[in-house]
DNA sequence: GTCAGCACTCACTACAATGGAGTGCCAATC
DNA sequence: GATTGGCACTCCATTGTAGTGAGTGCTGAC
């Protein structure tokens, strides 16, 4: 009679998110279920779920507390139980190992990171593919951010007699640009003239810590060039620049759900670049790697779960790696393809940056 | 008598697009009718259409014959009457005027170009953006092609022993960039001597008509690299660098059916860019600026219908916008948005390029 | 605490009945 | 002879009525 007190304690302790043994493994069984078929599950199938060696009276007697507790929900009576997003929570936060990506995923993963060359916008772009064919979801590539990496190239081209065009290298193979509106009338010679101070100014610092005062050149007028490339250059670096975002297979979203309202809403969101690299990013530093319904604070996806990954380039966070599916989606896998495309990604980028 | 005579000899004609003034007038009512009801339109309701002030029997008659001819449709027996392809297709060439956008729209364009400014990509993306507005539909825009465009400035910038990014600035504002293999190790000086031999080789020319085989400079090595520069120019300059395509408005295609099947082949063909692109191209080659369900040969478009303009940049066809629905869409209003945004954006490219 | 048994709930399906929008045809009319 | 009002007909959509079955909660026995 004491284990059998015991266990009943550790179900009734003061931590909300504590659960007996069979309880949580009826919760993850109902979990791993609906993820599967989408369909309530009742308690008969419960039965031969691992963990669970109990007849359905007392699967039901559970589920009834599980319920109570906010971890499940019914439809209506007579209908089995779906997870709540309480219910998601813990089953992602007590998921046993990290998961892993099935062979064939990997398999994939390795090819293409084999084959990963060329300019870094098409291949975050195709990477944000990769990600969606390995999991059936949506995904989301937020690039390096340009704001650490260093200048490698910087030239001014005239456009015509009072617009140039700032290009610049950066030290990851990026190219940055940015229209530069002139004061005055500007030759060839002048121009290229400034574009020398420029780079002798910026050449080898990182675009966020590029001296706002340069020297002096003598000449007024390229002195005025150069202070505008300067404040070109640092808003290259700026937050305001934006952080390029990439999203693939969102064609995946129609799949997940029936309701075509919710279809459009959720694309909406996905147009709106800003609100996707926020919500990455929000999610990120609340040090979560899930997000799920209500918890990102965006209306609108309040039936989708969001799983995010930073991506480490020597050292530090610069990128970032996400999936966005339904609720009910594939925690495991997704988590495990997040990781790993992540990693990979990362050691890619890496690299090129020698 | 004689004038009855005519207009039904008007109506037999060998012409089988040829129609009676009033078949016309029908056709033309249940068409504007169905694109705004998405409903089967009856024959009462038509009697108070413009051009039709006869009894619903004698409609009923003409609405007959009709659908003999192929220009409408019944999906039941009891049901109205739907335009088939044919239907939307005689709608379309019988349209009277060119169509106008409505003021809002107006303001909203000239709003919109007045303001634009800076980078060439993020105008066109705005630009689909804007078109997606004004007409409720998914909206494709591609840039100019750079095949014509003439070359700014050229640059060779290194990024790894063996790597290099040649940088091209065009004189649309457009910046392109290829990372060259090297298959030596090339220091810093030659390669910034090997960027000067290819720029005095390629400025000034456009990107197709650079000479394949550049002079020779003494220094093998130089010579090499130049020529890894001129191929990887010619290659941005060819056809497989693609256009660049910019969608917006992706989830009105959400709104647009109620099946979600559809919803999501469309949203999967949206996401290749190089069969939007080819679809495009290839309407616009035959002539058309309309391309309804199976005329283009996109199986899984079967049910929408394409607009495209093209867009002229100093007399020539360098871009297209387009428009992506329902085969009900309102085509009097995307006509005149694609033509007013296609026209704009070519006067604004144009602009920029002196 | 667990379990078999039992009554109960409620979505889902099938089926018939009804209403109505719309059609096709025909005889009368202009 | 084109047009029209009248009329029978068709068939979808809606409603109502069981019947079915999956699933639940409860209870008393072990």
């Amino acid at each position: 009679m004491t284990t059998t007190d015991d266990s009943r304690h550790e179900g009734a302790g003061a931590d909300p998110l504590a659960l007996d043994v069979r309880k949580s493994a009826i919760l993850n069984a109902v979990v791993t279920e609906y993820i599967g078929s989408a369909q309530p599950v009742g308690s008969q199938h419960l039965m031969d779920a691992p963990g669970v060696s109990v007849s359905s009276a007392t699967i039901r007697a559970d589920m009834a507390a599980l319920e109570r507790d906010g971890y499940l929900a019914q439809p209506h009576t007579s209908a089995g139980r779906i997870p709540t997003d309480k219910g998601y929570r813990f089953f992602v936060d007590h998921l046993v190992g990290p998961g892993a990506l099935d062979p064939v995923g990997r398999q994939q993963v390795r090819q293409f990171f084999d084959h990963a060359h060329g300019e870094i916008e098409s291949m975050l772009e195709k990477t944000s593919g990769l990600l969606a064919d390995l999991t059936d979801c949506t995904a989301m590539v937020v690039g390096p951010s340009h704001e650490t990496s260093t200048v490698r190239s910087v030239q001014l081209v005239g456009l015509g007699p009072r617009l140039a065009l700032l290009v610049v290298v950066l030290a990851d193979g990026a190219v940055q640009k940015q229209s530069i509106d002139l004061a005055e009338e500007v030759d060839e010679d002048r121009l290229s003239d400034a574009g020398r101070h420029l780079a002798a100014h910026a050449l080898g610092h990182a675009l966020s810590q590029i001296d706002p005062t340069p020297p002096n050149s003598g000449d007024p007028l390229t002195d005025a060039v150069v202070a505008a490339g300067v404040e070109g250059l640092r808003h290259l670096g700026s937050a305001e620049a934006g952080d390029q975002l990439f999203v693939g297979g969102s064609s995946r979203m129609a799949a997940a759900f029936d309701a075509v309202d919710t279809v459009r809403s959720v694309l909406t969101i996905l147009e709106q670049q800003l609100v996707v690299v926020t919500l990455l990013r929000d999610v990120l530093d609340r040090g979560l790697s899930v997000a799920i319904g209500a918890e990102h604070g965006v209306e609108p996806l309040a039936s989708c779960a969001v799983v995010v990954m930073p991506v480490w380039v020597d050292g530090e966070v610069t990128g970032t790696v996400g999936l966005l599916g339904p609720t009910r989606m594939n925690y495991p896998q997704a988590l495990a393809a997040a990781r790993v495309v992540g990693n990979r990604l990362g050691e890619t980028l890496s690299e090129s940056r020698r």
